[in-house]
DNA sequence: AACCAGGTACCTA
DNA sequence: TAGGTACATGGT
């Protein structure tokens, strides 16, 4: 059995990504078992299942079905977790250039080490994205668990099944009909099939988007997508791209963690949030995703 | 039992 | 350009 040891950043706490990682029993993608992280990823084409644990201050993984790894294959798993864990992101300057907002201060105390989780796979984002419009996330849940279940690849261990989220060439060939029956909106389905057929024929691709020099050149080539509209394309900038400024005004569930934290009446207004990210522009990403777990904390009003 | 969910495309005026 | 509506289903 291979084992890797990853370097972590200094500023980084498993523990508050493992909080992360367990927001929700339907996740499909990866489990959570006594603090270590399981999960099934392809790398060049290879289906490896790997086991995450934290050691001080390394991330420790181990290869639980494979016993031959070649250098280059290390090598892209490598790189696959550090974008995973957002570790290039310098943390100290996000903290520092925004110590003072009355929002964001107490949320650094409280999830000191928290880094953005990503979602390196391209396809997968568009479609956790697609599939969390509009329906509360419990039942967003159900449905990705769904469509992982029926499309994906897996990979046996001990008595269960590790699922790989399924490609855009598998979702391509699928029918309006069949995603129906697993309880898609017509529309959506009708998006996920087209967007499949478009990265599969390398009309977009993550590598295409991350050559843009510009924000909203990236924004524009994923709105021009049928089926992403603003709160979608910043989410992928967010979650896929690595963008560090993206912000999903609008998005629900920043606008109730916004009335939470705040004690407001109502949900804040779009124009409200607009004038909030002026305080947090370069690192709305960021302030974005510490918001998000405002709701799951203790000690935030 | 309404009403709202990590929105979007599409229609009308 | 602006404003209204359908969408599928599940949660509170």
């Amino acid at each position: 059995m291979e084992e890797i040891r990853i370097e972590c950043p200094e500023i980084f706490d498993f523990e508050q990504c493992l909080e992360y990682f367990k927001r929700n029993e339907n996740e499909i993608l990866f489990s959570v078992v006594d603090e270590e992280i399981y999960k099934a990823v392809k790398i060049n084409n290879l289906n490896i299942l790997i086991h995450v644990s934290y050691v001080p201050h390394y991330l420790k993984v181990e290869i639980l079905n494979q016993d031959l790894i070649t250098p280059l294959i290390v090598e892209k798993l490598i790189s696959y977790i550090e974008e995973w864990f957002d570790f290039s992101t310098d943390l100290s300057s996000f903290y520092n250039d925004v110590k003072d907002n009355k929002i964001l201060a107490p949320l650094i105390e409280e999830l000191y080490g928290l880094r953005i989780i990503r979602i390196p796979e391209f396809f997968e984002a568009i479609t956790w994205g697609i599939i969390g419009q509009q329906i509360n996330l419990s039942f967003a849940y159900k449905l990705k668990r769904r469509l992982v279940e029926k499309y994906g690849e897996s990979i046996p261990y001990k008595g269960r099944q590790y699922y790989i989220h399924p490609s855009p060439e598998k979702i391509s060939n699928v029918t309006i009909e069949e995603l129906m029956e697993l309880k898609f909106s017509r529309r959506k389905a009708e998006y996920l099939i087209d967007i499949a057929n478009k990265i599969q024929s390398q009309i977009i691709t993550k590598k295409m988007l991350l050559n843009l020099t510009d924000k909203e050149e990236i924004e524009k080539a994923l709105t021009d997508l049928r089926g992403i509209g603003p709160w979608t394309a910043h989410y992928v900038m967010m979650r896929s791209l690595g963008i560090k400024n993206a912000y999903p005004v609008g998005d629900v569930g920043l606008q109730n963690a916004l009335k939470l934290i705040l004690e407001l009446e109502q949900k804040p207004s779009k124009e409200f949030m607009i004038e909030l990210n002026k305080d947090w522009k370069k690192w709305s990403s960021y302030a974005t995703f510490y918001i998000w777990r405002a709701p799951y904390l203790r000690n935030i009003k």
